[in-house]
DNA sequence: AATAATTTTTAGATAACTCTAAAAATTATT
DNA sequence: AATAATTTTTAGAGTTATCTAAAAATTATT
């Protein structure tokens, strides 16, 4: 059984190091937890028993097997939370994160299994991020921004990098939602603006909400 | 902030002590927390001084009003939590507890009132005790046995005493169900059985049953 | 009312996690 | 390559919550 503890340097580390394969170091982590590299250094050596990170003095450290698959276990309540939380309870994008890391730390295999059948097992959070399944795997679809998408593409609006309220509210002013379809029809070189098709209106939208507006292929 | 633990000990001494009312020995709570009585001393002074209990040595605790809010709020998170799994997540009655003890300490208003409105501001949980409102009000109508009901009387299955799979299968089969309205058409003084009218059918019922069968007048 | 039994508290110790300050190792600079 | 700067680890200590064993207070029994 890992403690509430351990689980949160276990998730420093797969998001510090790549999905916890890269070495990483102590003071990152340290300063990814708000926490001394002294204290950092006894963790991890207690998590190197446990058999969850490899460690060895001075190198830094990356996940175990069985340490990845903690940490995807993790991230896949944190990512079911956010998506009960803003479906069902009302949130919005940026007022989830508080609330899901306290969630993630919930030990029940049925209460996860049954959320995720009750939301219908979605595949990405709010913010477009990927839900792993059961087993760990990831979609391979992954988002990108609006920005990178080709003329003549429709793809689905999953997520924002930008979650500041006014570029929230812009969006939400001109109709742009989790799950909208969006067409882009043309780009204009000039001042890298795109023109897309949303809800059946053309909208013009500029370089700044291209490359903050994460979208998926269909 | 209350720790989890210390929310563990309020909700023992308010469940052990008539809603936190009445004097609480030491022993009682170290039974109820399968701790020894020397933690829950030192557990107690410390509740003392954040002015959760009143307490003097040797005379047992009880909560003061800050306690008893701390202690009803625990319980509101608690029971609104069960009608999540029960209601939402297909958990059955006796399968909610420890996810709901876990579930219970995460702190978020908003989350907390957000599942009461998505819930629909439900009154009792799935073992018919009643949810506090808001403001710690609880509902004034309080779950009864069956066996209480007088004759000609309908009321409302609200949740059970025994819960055990074999009961559990037996109302299941009967099509008893938490919400179930039960007419009481007669008793029959020889065995205790008791003659209901439940989904249109005449049903008689055992002791055992109508003894381990809560209800609700309507 | 004195003694026995029980309950409660205190004292001292342990485990998990954290910190500060100093030492050791690594990396960067000249 | 030697020295300086940085990073990491160790050593010792504090906090929270727990425990065992012994002392103190209360309650029950004779």
């Amino acid at each position: 059984m890992t403690t509430l503890t351990e689980e949160n340097y276990i998730k420093a580390i797969y998001h510090l190091g790549k999905h916890g394969t890269e070495n990483v170091s102590t003071n990152a982590i340290a300063q990814e937890m708000d926490t001394k590299a002294s204290s950092v250094t006894d963790m991890v050596k207690k998590l190197a028993e446990k058999d969850l990170v490899n460690y060895k003095k001075y190198q830094g450290v990356s996940l175990t097997q069985t340490g990845v698959l903690t940490a995807v276990n993790i991230v896949r309540k944190h990512r079911l939370w956010e998506v009960f939380l803003v479906n069902k309870l009302n949130f919005s994008w940026d007022e989830v994160h508080d609330v899901a890391e306290q969630l993630e730390h919930i030990k029940s295999p049925k209460l996860i299994d049954e959320l995720d059948a009750f939301l219908d097992f979605p595949t990405h959070d709010p913010h477009g991020d990927p839900i792993p399944d059961k087993d760990g795997h990831f979609s391979k679809l992954d988002k990108v921004k609006l920005s990178k998408v080709a003329v003549n593409t429709t793809c689905t609006c999953v997520g924002v990098d930008d979650s500041s309220s006014d570029f929230l509210k812009y969006l939400d002013k001109h109709n742009i939602a989790l799950g909208s379809k969006i067409k882009v029809m043309a780009t204009e070189p000039f001042d890298e603006s795109i023109t897309i098709l949303i809800n059946g209106v053309h909208l013009s939208v500029s370089k700044h909400v291209s490359n903050n507006l994460f979208v998926r292929a269909n």
